[in-house]
DNA sequence: GCGCTTCATTTGTCAGACAAGCGGGCTATA
DNA sequence: TATAGCCCGCTTGTCTGACAAATGAAGCGC
């Protein structure tokens, strides 16, 4: 019997093996609970060998995906289960075609409240190396939104990488990883946001406005910014924002975190 | 040649090999960039198969500690580059005796910027059942700092109970996971910070006192009795909070979140 | 000195086998 | 007939041996 999925040869066989599993599982193939094929079943289908299987099926474990029993098989497991918190997990979420509306709206939810934040821990920590990422990523969208916008994906990449230099700004180690994890998951929530060309030049615009506040040592200031940007994209994506939020939150900063204009280190 | 390295025979051989390796790197055994010893000469250092190696380093190459290329052997990473928010590896940090510095004060950094947010969803989506964790949670620390302090330990591991239920407490996936990973990294600041038992009545009072802000759907008091907490935390780590916050953050997120108290919702 | 070949080393993959644990069916017995 | 115990097949965990592919260093001729 020859193998019923095609298996490229130059990528490691446990990877694609995990990532077919990984796509069969998202689409409903085998629901949470139920068993999958047995290790020997899978070799046959995928036309490998059983080290391969498992090393496949052991990325799925460490993942949180499936759960195995000696005597009893491999189980999928309740997508609460799953790692959502790691790059393969969230790559997987952000190739599938038709990710969960539930967990694009949890990403959505986390940035909305986390990213002004993390602006306002940017502006206090960045060094000069952060803003020329931004500086980078801001350029690069401005070249992507001025070429009529035929390359929307490397808009899309660009807008990421941003918000991941936004991230590493506070030259904190956990959110910094956290950055790295959300980065497929962040670009599952930029691209569906980024599919209208109108709000690009207003994007790019906020997303100026954040870098100068950031540049500026002026928290509050990116605490605003980034709310604003969020703010579109719930907008794009036609998401209510959290009821209560919309009355000015600048002030607020400016009580917590002190003055957030550049004399205040003087 | 006999195993120089005792391996247990209940417990997945991988793991071993990989929490066995894992302690190596973390006690400067191995250099970051130095090449680890081959397969074989893990084969016979730990007495099993190599299959069994290969499983152990397979787990430690999906956390980012080590690097693996075909003909050159397996070479160690960056602490930069491991995944710091995997259960596993926070895990191997908590259970060295010397973990590191930085890490323990990015942890606590972190926390001490997100904490107080948390608590300020918790307040708004918090449930009955999480308000149950909660005072579970808060009751164990009551008994077991009733009891003498001879079982530090069970006081430590409700204290990290209650402030994973507030994360649970904001129904976001992201947060909720974001919880489970740090569980170990949470232990790890909590345990070096109740290692003196005057102040435990003090940080009960403090517990308490977010519980009940997140009770009565207060975000704006829950913000402030999370910072307190965390400010508590900084004392008994010999950590100076940072700089700017000392003023009032009540204030600000009544600014910012519309009015705390429940009558917002009628 | 420089480029090429050759070879040992190391990880990736394959194949076959046995051990351990689980569940179902069978049988003997009360 | 109901139930306790045993047997057997199935599945994953581990062991053993082998070959393929890629890398780096040594040796070689020019």
């Amino acid at each position: 019997m020859e193998p019923t999925v095609t298996i490229s040869k130059d990528l490691p066989l446990g990877d694609q093996i995990a990532a077919s599993l990984g796509h069969d599982l998202l689409s409903g193939r085998y629901q949470p609970g139920e068993v999958l094929p047995t290790e020997m079943e899978l070799v046959e289908r995928f036309g490998v060998s059983r080290a391969s299987v498992r090393s496949g099926l052991q990325t799925l474990t460490s993942r949180g995906i499936v759960e195995r029993f000696v005597g009893m098989g491999t189980v999928a497991r309740d997508f609460r289960d799953w790692n959502i918190l790691d790059p393969m997990v969230t790559g997987l979420l952000a190739d599938h075609a038709n990710p969960h509306p539930d967990l694009v709206r949890s990403i959505f939810e986390f940035r909305y409240s986390a990213e002004p934040l993390i602006a306002s821990l940017a502006a206090r920590h960045a060094r000069a190396r952060d803003l020329v990422a931004m500086e980078d990523a801001v350029e690069g969208m401005a070249r992507c939104g001025a070429m009529l916008g035929t390359e929307e994906a490397d808009f899309t990449a660009h807008d990421v990488s941003f918000h991941v230099a936004v991230y590493r700004g506070t030259h904190n180690a956990i959110w910094t990883h956290l950055a790295h994890i959300l980065r497929p998951a962040i670009t599952l929530v930029v691209r569906r946001s980024n599919e209208r060309t109108e709000e690009l030049r207003e994007a790019l615009a906020r997303h100026r406005a954040l870098m100068e506040a950031i540049r500026l040592r002026d928290p509050a200031g990116a605490f605003d910014a980034a709310l604003r940007i969020m703010q579109l994209t719930a907008v794009e994506l036609g998401i209510d924002p959290l009821q209560g939020e919309k009355s000015d939150v600048s002030a607020m900063l400016k009580a917590s975190f002190g003055a957030g204009s550049p004399e205040e280190e003087a």
